[in-house]
DNA sequence: AAAATAGTGTCTCTCAGACAATATGTC
DNA sequence: GACATATTGTCTGAGAGACACTATTTT
């Protein structure tokens, strides 16, 4: 089999413009990602409407083909970085491989496996519009007709290629991480209060308890050894007792797990 | 950037010698397979002998490059079917994703992401020796030198690529997957016998404790809705008691969680 | 003082681990 | 019978969920 590419990338507009399936005897490979953060009490992940075909108009993750010496943790960390307009990501920002998606009719133009990021950070700011992308903002998870028991929505956006199921992926990977690792920390800027860590639990497993009862969420979270260190100061009140102050410790691991509850 | 790609793809093997690193401007895409299975009582991983350099001589994951219209989960079928000889892998063989390794420098020739699989089976044959492997065989992974918690080992083998690493990763994922999914019976041949399940356990947990107490581990998987079926019979007598038989009913989850002891 | 939110203490029930006792096969 | 293995039964301690109560702030 000979195969000849021809395309003068200059820019991944460009790029996508020039696709030509001939031209390519073997799969392309693109990094997505699926940014998560806390906005407004509800978890929400980030989305760039797009202006080109196919599915123009649709919204879809960021993402974009990985440069040929570029690590894929790198890749991804860049695309979030590039829409939102950041040198680098915030310090405490979690980044973890999702999943690899390849169905070969993924994409109707040319075969694309892409390999699918989860990032989960506190406070990034409002995104800003690529050259290949109309528009981009936050989107509460769930607003998006998902299946991922917030019940029915009117209005679900249009989501393009598969990007439905990688989103559905890794909120559900987030709901389960939250369980038995520390990450819930990498959702609050530092330093944070304990109601405040609890609310993060309560947006991510919000399809599945209203809400967690205050004070067993305390006990637990303190009897993991090393997670909170106590900080100086307390919160500002918010109409009543301040809440203290504490920092992310050395911890990576809850054990025992904060389970969710079973249905 | 202009690149093009001459090769004449007769077949992997000659695929593979007349690789040129400047005939591409895109990475390159392979499955490797982390195939698990019980043999002698030990949680084993198939491996085939390098015939052709890089890491001649060295041990590898089976696997091989995707081919244009093929799904990552069909290739990764195949590849092990292909190096066992079988038409197509037994019933109730598992298979699932294990993650997507792309560092630039992992392949020394080019760029090679490889999507990475785990595959669960009971009873798979000797492998038979394909025209690119100089031989292939059945390792137990406590005999790899790994750093999975079994101890310093003698003889151990060298892995080729990052090998060491996915299959690490493989381990990890499967011993973690045992505790709250239902997956333990791919492992065994069907009926089977719940000492036979406590055994596929103990293969696999193996660091972490050497034997599990029958009769906790009785009690808590008949606990599991619809996972344990019982049917007809019992197993031949192994010099005591024999066992009942049981089939794998459609629970996919084990709630509570069956979990390994923590150090 | 009333309201709101944070934090402490206590009770109960479930369940995992330890282990004793019984059942059923082989030698 | 002795032995090996499977199966059943019992006890105990840790921990999760429910919830009553106290503390500290704003209005």
């Amino acid at each position: 089999m000979t195969a000849r590419t021809t395309s003068r990338r200059t820019g991944e507009a460009e790029f996508l413009a020039e696709y030509d399936p001939a031209d390519f005897d073997r799969p392309s490979v693109t990094v997505d990602v699926v940014a998560l953060t806390i906005r407004a009490g509800q978890l929400s992940v980030l989305l760039v409407k797009r202006g080109a075909h196919p599915f123009k108009g649709s919204w879809a993750l960021p993402g974009g083909f990985v440069a040929m010496e570029e690590d894929l943790d790198d890749a991804a960390g860049r695309e979030l970085a590039e829409e939102t307009g950041l040198d680098r990501l915030p310090a405490g920002t979690h980044l973890e491989q999702l999943a690899t998606y390849g169905r070969p009719d993924r994409d109707p133009r040319t075969r694309v496996i892409t390999v699918a990021y989860v990032i989960f950070a506190a406070d990034l700011p409002e995104p800003v519009a690529g050259t290949d992308a109309a528009s981009a903002r936050w989107w509460p998870v769930a607003d998006l007709g998902l299946d991922l028991g917030y019940g029915d929505v009117e209005d679900a956006p249009s989501l393009a290629f598969d990007h439905a199921q990688i989103i559905r992926d890794g909120v559900e990977r987030t709901r389960s991480k939250l369980e038995y690792s520390t990450l819930a920390t990498a959702f609050v800027p530092s330093p944070f209060t304990i109601p405040e860590l609890r609310r993060v639990y309560e947006a991510t497993w919000a399809a599945t308890s209203e809400e967690m009862d205050a004070s067993n969420f305390r006990r637990k979270v303190l009897a993991v050894d090393d997670w909170l260190v106590e900080a100086e100061g307390t919160a500002d009140s918010t109409g009543g007792r301040p809440a203290r102050l504490y920092v992310a410790g050395g911890a990576t691991r809850i054990v025992p797990p904060l389970e969710r509850p079973r249905e």
